[in-house]
DNA sequence: CGCCACGTTGAATTCAGTCAAAGAGCGTGG
DNA sequence: CCACGCTCTTTGACTGAATTCAACGTGGCG
């Protein structure tokens, strides 16, 4: 069965800071001291309705948050109304843990669907980072993982076609969604509009028609009510020449583990 | 008078982690304290000749390390062939706070100069982490200026135009170098073929070349021996909407900077 | 001096953009 | 329940920015 966003089934539904928790350890297990510290971070939730910015570029940053439910876009529009999406957000995702040291925000974030966020104390997060370096490292992680995606995403626009630009943009959620158990047999929500999808992938909302419709002649995908089910994605993950790798879902190497480990001890 | 890059005067050369200090300061000011705690950081100096991989994509990563001298870029081939450069590393960069924590490079970073680059004790930059909270936050700020600098370099490739794209990155350039005192009269070192041109901003060198020839003529630009000197540098900011906003030179916020006062005393 | 990589220019090609119009889906209100 | 209006999707024809291919300059270095 399909439904549209935002999904009110508890599978997307996770409270205090079960998503971030979920996306923490996939990089690395985490001890049950670890867990409960985690749980203590939000201090507060808040929902915004679809399309609307939760900051906006300019304005001070506020208080670090999570992304609880729904799905946003960090994005930056030009003085003529030309705009580019740089990352999307998914439940779990911070945002953003060093952020606050700014004077101003250089770009926006906004959400596609409603949303719902956890703002996170300050003080707190930066006493994880003093008393809990397991945690702590599994933050960095994140951010290297961030930052990752922000590589492949300029190779995407630098040099890959139409075509492999969507195709990788598409693997590239559905793993993501995939590590957060969000996505079932290749299926994940999709809640954007082909101009949003063509904001990010540097595309007209014509071509990006085009693409998809090619994908969808050649089996490799479906799209309906919002949801993608990708059909064959061995043969779309091809088309892009994706490999997951640069996500980093392997966890942390066996020195840095070591090293965690001797410092609990 | 006009030199090649690597400058072998000491407007260049900055022995220590004097780099990296000059860097910081542009976020707030560092007491002679953290300076002195900086310039342990070094535990030894590498040079490299040009055109060559200081590290390879899929290696494990080594050591963290700070670029003194010369430059180097981040990039990413594609099987094919094509390759896009992300990231430009000026005298100051650090790379990577806490990239071993992953097991294999995502990316390669090779030389575009010879290039000297310090390593740094990974045990000391954990230790500054922990007990110089104002240095570590100058740490953090220099991750957020890279992370803003990978979202307009997608800004660029997605939506702006070839001549936008280049006169964009030459603007950074600039005040990347002006901020390091490598600047000088709107000139500074550009040791780049057109093909790594091509290769940062999405474009063939042919059409590399062509957009530069108009600058020429327009009288924005003038290059010879490697360098680059900016005629006008507002009409060159024009072409591209520059705004140096994103590279937040413009200091900690007030709350932040008090913060980190009060843990002093 | 001569090599070789890099820069420069022109002509033909192509991928993606633009413009325009018609169709589908969905919520609202009569 | 259907009609209306809105936004999003889809398709076709034409345009255009950037690529490709190919040739010729040029400047630095052994």
């Amino acid at each position: 069965m399909i439904r549209s966003t935002p999904q009110d089934d508890n599978s997307a539904f996770l409270p205090g800071a079960k998503s971030l928790a979920r996306k923490l350890t996939r990089f690395m297990p985490l001890t049950d001291d670890d867990l409960r510290m985690l749980d203590t971070l939000p201090i507060s939730e808040e929902r915004f309705p679809a399309d609307t910015d939760i900051i906006g570029e300019g304005m001070q940053p506020r208080s670090v948050f999570l992304l609880q439910e729904g799905m946003a876009v960090r994005y930056r529009c030009l003085a003529d109304g030309r705009r580019q999406i740089m990352t999307f957000l998914l439940p779990g995702d911070l945002c953003n843990p060093h952020m606050f040291l700014l004077k101003t925000m250089d770009h926006s974030i906004g959400t596609l669907t409603p949303v719902r966020i956890a703002a996170l104390s300050r003080e707190r997060l930066v006493g994880v980072f003093a008393t809990h370096p397991r945690v702590s490292a599994a933050l960095w992680w994140t951010s290297l993982q961030e930052q990752a995606m922000l590589h492949e995403h300029i190779v995407s626009l630098g040099r890959r076609d139409a075509k492999e630009r969507i195709a990788f943009l598409l693997c590239e959620l559905l793993w993501r969604y995939d590590a957060m158990g969000l996505a079932e047999d290749g299926m994940y929500s999709l809640p954007l509009t082909q101009t949003e999808l063509g904001d990010a992938v540097g595309l007209t909302p014509v071509h990006v028609n085009r693409v998809l419709r090619d994908f969808r002649t050649q089996g490799l995908i479906l799209m309906k009510h919002r949801m993608l089910k990708v059909l064959d994605v061995e043969g779309l993950q091809e088309v892009a020449s994706f490999s997951k790798d640069y996500l980093h879902f392997d966890g942390a190497s066996a020195e840095v583990l070591n090293y965690l480990n001797r410092l609990e001890a």
